[in-house]
DNA sequence: GATGAATGAGAGTTCATTCAT
DNA sequence: CATGAATGAACTCTCATTCAT
């Protein structure tokens, strides 16, 4: 990675550079406002790159969308590396759905990015071929805190890691997706306040579910005659 | 193609059902591929009304936007008002999260256009002056349920039917808009069967927390100390 | 064909004048300047028609390209109609080569269109359907002559009308496409007093060859020991 | 890719070894594909040298579309040093024509380039100096075949061997130059078998105009009263 | 009132050419 | 010198919107 100093003028001429400039610009413009309004000239300004440059590095605004939602992945993931879960499993289930509200909270852009891309019918996300690679650590931590918890006889030990998560990230993710519908149509504000609140509702869900002997989700599970 | 008639009322009805042909191609067309990628032609094409009918009755693509937005929101209404729930409150929500799931499942076009909509903004459902009065009658089933559960002793009585209809739709919404990326990541299908499954998984998360005496949700409903 | 008249200012609000515009506009710019260097812009202004429109009527800039091509050869055919020869053969054959020349002088663009569509791999020709059908006039011509002339006795009768064709063709149209390398090579005018003496050179060329007896093509048409 | 010597010496044929280099990428892309759409990046690439060196060397794209114009010429002239004719007169001039055909017919890339120049006007052979002194040497083959023949009675004397040369070049370069548009409007195809046989017919129209006593060139070589 | 015809404004993309190391 | 990096200018093509019959 060479780090060559840049030129007066703010014309970078370090490729690395100008790609990543790129990436960041696309990765806000498109969470911004969504693939089809998107600009290039506004991800060349935000960049301070030249069209001309974009084109050459990702190829079409297809593909720089493609980059750009696989960045978002990149992204978020890194940022969820500094969550380490050591506690009791069912505090450590607590912060996970804590931190997954309040990470969803912070990086808007993600769950735009997302959105767009579900809209589009996926083709993108499909196109990366490490997606799957790419997955949020989340679901490792996740993993960790089910086994301790089934052997420490507090939790169940039939449910699914990626199951358990989608329902985490449903409860997380949809009130602040869907925030403004939901304002409208509620007429109530769905302010820090009351996803922190939210948090604890969805903890309180997600480990009642969990807890051994929980008798309903047993006879339940299966159609009932 | 009815021979339009010269009447005063005739004309009248004809203007109503161009307009009605309008506002569900535009539905069909801003649910299909977005608000940006959504074309004017496609809607004049698909409602067999010429564009400049179009601009007349609707002003322009934003309002006419709004329009299907408006419109997304009154036929899923519509088609809520099947659910009629009497019978124990626990049941009653199994069916109401089941109902739920299978509503979104088998209406995308409504996910879309929320997704469209809470990707833009919000703007235009800002713009619906009864967008309140049009909010889903799920809601008022939900109420009817959980005042029943807590008469009868089954279900608590401090929770907020918004807040739990947020909940369920989450939990229901979640796993279909975002079918495509969670497909790709998780390297999993998320098909019909799945879907049923995890009705029944949400039902229990609902239930579990809806319970009298759940005692994770007593002691962890106030932040730690 | 409806004429409407045009409204003031110029703007037609007829399609097929219109299209007509723009075929013309087209032929003129591709003849100009070759496919690469045509410009929609150009021909645009020349035909007083929007861009927007050509793209609606032509598709895109091949196929307004391959249109233009058609429509030169529909023109070209259009003023080949008015010859109609019913002299002695070899005078008639004279004549004819006397058009010809006259005929590729007095309309370059034909030339630079051929040109055009040779250098170019001949794509858009075979895209034409009709292509064989619009085959020049001349070629009929021609046919009845070498068979008048056959009939008479003056002409041999074991050639092909084509392939007579063919050599007229490349006597008449040589000089005239490659007239500005040929200038500058051989530092020697080709203006139009040359050109007329070379249609007598070229027909005597011709003539000599279809006549009978003539030996020397008799003994040489087939490879010498 | 050898190593370059830094003696003054090696950096000149480098230099010269890169200028043939752009040169003959240069003459190829320009065949291939025409003056406007030839690529400077594609010449840089197919010649392995950097694009900055192009233009330092030539200047701009005209002025290498022009160096590469010359150099067609000079290509195709000592292509044609090998020929030397000797035989009797009638026989040379068949031979002449076999030759010009199959250099025609085997080297497309100096049609391609004629016909380009001509498309465009001619303005780039009128800029090069030394255009007429690089003129093909078939025309001094010509010459001294015509002079051999008139002084051995077999040709007429007053003919011009630059006239004769054009109608030969006529012949053999229109089949090959049309043979797209040719082979599409006449349904035929213009093979090697075609082109071999048309040497022959070419041959003798040539060879039955040069020859004495013939009568007809010599009533109508005049103009008609 | 209803519509085929028309376009201004702007988007994505390309390419000859130059900069700066 | 040699070149990877960079871009201004221009081109094709599109689309929301309006005109004129």
């Amino acid at each position: 990675m060479p780090t060559k100093t840049s030129s007066r003028k703010g014309r970078v001429r370090d490729a690395e550079k100008s790609k990543r400039a790129i990436l960041e610009a696309a990765l806000a413009e498109f969470s911004d406002r969504g693939h089809g309004a998107a600009r290039i000239d506004s991800i060349a300004k935000r960049s301070g790159v030249s069209k001309p440059m974009i084109y050459s590095y990702f190829g079409d605004k297809d593909a720089l969308y493609t980059a750009a939602l696989r960045e978002a992945y990149v992204q978020i993931r890194a940022r969820e590396q500094h969550l380490d879960l050591n506690g009791p499993p069912e505090r450590d289930i607590r912060s996970l759905v804590e931190f997954t509200l309040e990470h969803f909270r912070t990086n808007p852009w993600f769950i735009s990015m997302l959105n767009t891309e579900n809209l589009r019918g996926g083709s993108a996300i499909r196109a990366i071929e490490d997606a799957a690679d790419i997955q949020t650590p989340l679901i490792n931590q996740l993993r960790k805190i089910l086994k301790n918890g089934a052997e420490q006889g507090v939790f169940r030990a039939d449910v699914d890691a990626v199951d358990i998560y989608i329902t985490i990230a449903s409860l997380c993710y949809f009130p602040i997706s869907n925030s403004h519908t939901l304002q409208v149509v509620f007429d109530r504000e769905l302010n820090d306040e009351w996803l922190r609140n939210h948090a604890q509702v969805a903890a309180d869900m997600v480990i009642g579910y969990l807890r051994l002997g929980n008798q309903a989700a047993e006879t339940t599970n299966t159609k009932p005659e």
